[in-house]
DNA sequence: ATCTCGATAGTCT
DNA sequence: GACTATCGAGATC
């Protein structure tokens, strides 16, 4: 079990304010932990409480951002809280929200989340066979098999853009408009006491390496690598 | 558990 | 033409 269920209570889970994404991007990346990630799709919605994350600045080496616009990054200088999908090494898409004031280059990556809403739907998207699908989330209510299944799911940038169908067309998308694709603050953020953030220097860059701007929960299972 | 390696295509130099 | 904010399979310990 994690150490607090964020659907605990059934309360209304409201998008997160634009103006939370405005602030300093660094600062984002930490409070997004915890944070719900919703994708309503037609078959059904898709939940995952977020559990890694990285920031990227526009004055970053490693950023996308830091020679200025191209048509890529664009969604990276545009207005806070919407989505910035990429799609990298010819096979993955990865998920940021965009960060900081419209004009300036930054977003926060999103590299792992607990599935915590649509299992199956998230194997499915994963390429699972049917059979081993219906195995797999029958046995959830072992920590273990849970914990194996949910990073095999969602465990990286680009596994958990597959499980949450994310790809070219949420680029762009305003994440704090319910009904597609948004990100949910805890119902009742004071109800739960908030684990220690650890920061650690980011995966998968060659620049600026030292940077010590990924941020993971203590003691959090659901994480990459 | 930890490693090496190949696949693959959009973007920028 | 070179590079990538990656993943999974297969090898090896």
């Amino acid at each position: 079990m994690s150490t607090c269920d964020p659907l605990e209570g059934g309360a209304a889970l409201t998008p997160l304010d634009r103006e939370l994404y405005r602030g300093d991007t660094v600062e984002v990346a930490r409070r997004l932990l915890n944070c719900l990630l919703v994708h309503e799709t037609d078959a059904g919605t898709i939940v995952g409480r977020i559990a890694e994350t990285e920031a990227y600045t526009q004055d970053d080496p490693a950023c996308h951002a830091f020679r200025g616009m191209t048509r890529r990054n664009s969604p990276m200088f545009g207005p806070p809280g919407h989505a910035y999908v990429y799609f990298t090494y010819g096979m993955h898409y990865c998920f940021n929200a965009v960060t900081g004031p419209e004009g300036v280059g930054e977003a926060v990556l999103i590299r792992a989340v607990e599935p915590i809403e649509g299992w199956e739907l998230m194997s499915r998207h994963r390429g699972l066979p049917e059979e081993e699908i219906k195995r797999l989330t029958a046995s959830l209510e072992d920590p273990v098999k849970r914990v194996r299944l949910a990073r095999k799911l969602c465990g990286g940038p680009g596994k958990l853009c597959q499980a949450f169908d994310l790809g070219g067309a949420a680029n762009g998308t305003d994440l704090t408009c319910p009904g597609s694709l948004w990100i949910g603050g805890m119902p009742n953020p004071e109800a739960f006491p908030v684990p220690k953030i650890c920061s650690t220097r980011r995966i998968g860059i060659r620049l600026n390496v030292d940077a010590p701007w990924r941020f993971t929960l203590r003691d959090d299972p659901y994480t990459s690598r």
